[in-house]
DNA sequence: CGACAACTTGACGGGCGTCAACCGGAGTGG
DNA sequence: CCACTCCGGTTGACGCCCGTCAAGTTGTCG
């Protein structure tokens, strides 16, 4: 068990080896960067759409959701996020957050300088190696998602999301990949699929009376990941295995 | 008017130096950079899904797409790319194409030796800063993406997807904002809103009608600017100012 | 035990897909 | 110069998936 101010420095370089390979040096610079945690209760906004951050966060516990909205007031989660994430890491580099991000379970955060970051990004190649491809794995997932809702039934689109949230929890050490909780709602689903949270309902239903999830409230059981696989046309090459 | 072999150079600097500063010693190293041109006709393939890439493609002329499949064979395109672009900048760090890039009009790219671009990027600075920075306005526009095709309705989604581009080919010089030639077809369109070509057909009628464009076959004019960024939620916010 | 959020279910309607036919321009070959 | 072909655009009829509205249920937390 890691002492406390040890969780940060934990959680980001197990999440940044998987991306790059980082030697002692790398991680010795990791250690020393400055943060500050916060815990942020459920529906927490984190970063608001308009805001200029000058830190960046990290997901230490809990899960987050980011998301726009349209002009008629309609949301859509962009994607949802899980321990290790780096929330707002487009912000080193872009001055506007194009977007909001909040909570969608109880959460704990750290707060990094995005200053303190940035440098480490060009002076340790392999962390802004890291970092950089972070941002690429991010934008394959947002493509596939533009798949996602573009291209696929209401059955195909939330199965696909499923075997997605499935497969990070699981790379990310968090959970298992056939019986976890979802910590979500049918109208966060419901916005991340670009669906209804009634139609989303109704779907849940058929999928599990394909024998494809098992629900009890919101505890869900993939029952036969191949099936859901093949209902959501679900292939993991995009997540470049390090999701 | 440039020498043949500078116009690499030219497309390259004026698209990074929109999005970093850069200095004599970076105009340098891109003017350094080897390369080799190549005419794509129309529909050529220029990066296949699956593909190991060990170069990367910066468009000098003509327009392409980049697209998934679905496994029932659904087409969805996930973004347009204009004169300057680097259609595959994310394999610098990602070994595997996630998806298709094809030219839709005939098109004139330049091949460049990824691991030149790459040395590049962590020699100087500012040109790993305006190649990550470029990455991160695409992840952006991907977002946007998901959201129009997600809570956006066909007449929004349409109106939507004429303001990117007219906007993008703005900013890059290529053509005017209230009067260039749409070099995608309707099918094409259909492909990047998630819609069908008729009704994609039906819809641009639509707009015609409502007088927020006018249409001679593929030749667009775009009649009033602040209606159809009204009809289609658009705010170039997500753009930041350099896509 | 009341209040509230989230889930559930049914009835109904509409936006968009599907199918099918036709048109019109550009390229091609005789 | 004119048929022929093909791609892309256009239009209409019809139907379904999913949205909307509304009511009810369940679990949770004070």
């Amino acid at each position: 068990m890691p002492a406390r101010s040890d969780i940060v420095f934990s959680v980001l370089s197990r999440k940044l080896a998987r991306l790059a390979p980082l030697d002692a040096a790398d991680l010795a610079a990791l250690s020393s960067l400055p943060f500050q945690i916060e815990a942020a209760p459920r529906f927490r906004q984190l970063i608001r759409e308009g805001d200029t951050p000058d830190r960046c966060c990290l997901l230490l516990k809990g899960f987050a959701a980011r998301h726009k909205v349209a002009t008629d007031g309609a949301r859509q989660i962009v994607s949802f996020h899980i321990p290790g994430d780096l929330l707002d890491i487009q912000h080193l580099l872009l001055a506007q957050a194009d977007h909001s991000v909040e909570a969608i379970t109880a959460a704990k955060v750290a707060w990094i300088p995005k200053t303190q970051l940035l440098r480490l990004a060009w002076q340790r190649t392999m962390i802004g190696r890291a970092l950089w491809r972070d941002c690429l794995i991010d934008a394959s997932i947002f493509r596939e998602w533009v798949l996602n809702v573009g291209r696929r039934d209401a059955k195909a689109r939330i199965a696909h999301m499923l075997c997605e949230f499935a497969v990070r929890c699981d790379a990310a050490g968090v959970g298992n990949r056939e019986n976890f909780e979802l910590p979500m709602t049918q109208t966060q689903i419901a916005d991340a699929t670009g669906l209804t949270a009634v139609h989303v309902n109704r779907t849940l239903k058929a999928l599990d009376e394909d024998g494809a999830i098992l629900r009890v409230r919101n505890h869900f059981v993939i029952q036969d990941w191949g099936r859901l696989c093949r209902i959501g046309g679900f292939d993991a090459a995009y997540l470049h295995a390090a999701a």
